[in-house]
DNA sequence: CTCACCGCCTCTGTATACATTCGTGAGCCT
DNA sequence: AGGCTCACGAATGTATACAGAGGCGGTGAG
């Protein structure tokens, strides 16, 4: 593997975690000694960061961790919206009936996987039908795009834990989706997916509010962190 | 300015205006060679147009100009009606009347512009309100997003000339959607911008069909060199 | 004590040298 | 004659050296 793609995902999925927590400057010297390779592969991760819209780089004050705010999530959210309903309506255009009869499957007794504290079964399970939706809708623009956008949201969730009633209410709404999308139903699939979207960023809203939105996690070391309160 | 951003400046018009073919294979020290900069903005500028996705980097055969087809126009528009409508729907809750009164009595008076054999100046009308509602809609990810979109557009509609009849037309559905923002209407600046679109589609796929979409590919023009004193 | 100016110093931006990998072509073997 | 293998070469990927610009701190004066 390239050590640029080593630095591009290390920093990528420290910034997603809030290791690096926004308004941290990532200076090139720092980053290239302090994940081993030189200053090029840093530079080239920060450029792709920069694309994702990651980072920002300001002029004089080099590259910085980008904010992520509820304010975002609902700019976030606007697009989104716009973007999976038209991809789930593509998809109940488009779509291969096996792999969403599996997914409706999964979905029905995704209970048990709620239940497991460990929740990553139950988030793999969202990222394979995201997955199914995208090659449904069979639209390149539109899934690289909602690919970055999904990238953001894994940000906010990050900080806006889901409940588990919350998990459980998801699943029957991407439950009714996959039925929608598997019926042909275009109309169905794409409101389905609207009230979906409308309830997770109803969620990540009231945990902004009820202050569960501020606390970044660290279990860095502290050494490689920057204080952003002075 | 940094040679970097000339270097991307430089590839990037080339590329839109098809100086570059799509499948032209683009080799670092080739094009810094020709650009008069070294490899690494070379590198940089390369790295921003894949993010671009104006160019793709194949493994071993090198950098690539993506290919731009009528299909991926269809695609294209299928993801930029959803963001446009959704832009011209945000746009008409929050619009700055001021902007879009403006911007009325331009494309009210469009057929002056469009009479005019060098039409930069109706698409630099075009600009402006695409630009009024990306700042109306006040929404960052729309916008950049949609900048992206619209940089592919560019691309393609070098290659299916609009007539004069159809930039009428479009100008008469762009006065339809400012004043549907104007008047705070969401549903109508949502219904037209989705008939624009869908009509301005129509009239890149005619002209694919009627084989005006195929190689209006000029020769390597070694005139294309950045201006460094720039 | 505060503000302004100057200088240092670190940072980014660029160029270039080096290594590594992959493609291509030729030659040999089957 | 065709295919496989090896070697050469050119390209990318990486490291580092150098230059310029900007920020920050120190010092001096008001």
């Amino acid at each position: 593997m390239r050590a640029s793609d080593r630095a591009y995902s290390a920093l990528r999925s420290e910034i997603l975690e809030w290791h690096l927590a926004p308004g941290t400057i990532l200076g090139e010297v720092e980053q290239a000694a302090r994940l081993g390779v030189s200053r090029t592969p840093v530079r080239e991760a920060l450029a792709r960061l920069s694309g994702d819209g990651l980072v920002e780089s300001l002029p004089g004050r080099g590259v910085v961790v980008a904010e992520a705010s509820a304010d975002s999530a609902a700019e976030l959210f606007e697009v989104r919206i716009a973007l999976e309903t038209q991809a789930a309506a593509l998809a109940a255009q488009r779509r291969d009936p096996a792999v969403f009869e599996g997914l409706r499957d999964e979905f029905a007794g995704a209970a048990s996987l709620i239940a497991d504290p460990d929740r990553s079964a139950y988030y793999d399970l969202v990222a394979r039908f995201d997955r199914a939706v995208d090659d449904a809708a069979a639209n390149t623009y539109l899934a690289s795009t909602l690919t970055g956008l999904r990238t953001h949201l894994a940000r906010l969730r990050r900080v806006a834990q889901d409940n588990p009633q919350r998990l459980a209410a998801a699943a029957r709404e991407h439950l009714l989706i996959v039925e929608a999308i598997l019926a042909g139903d275009v109309d169905l699939a794409r409101s389905a997916t609207a009230v979906h979207l409308h309830n997770s960023l109803a969620t990540i809203i009231d945990a902004a509010d009820s202050g569960r939105f501020a606390a970044p996690v660290s279990t860095h070391d502290p050494a490689h962190q920057i204080d952003r309160t002075a």
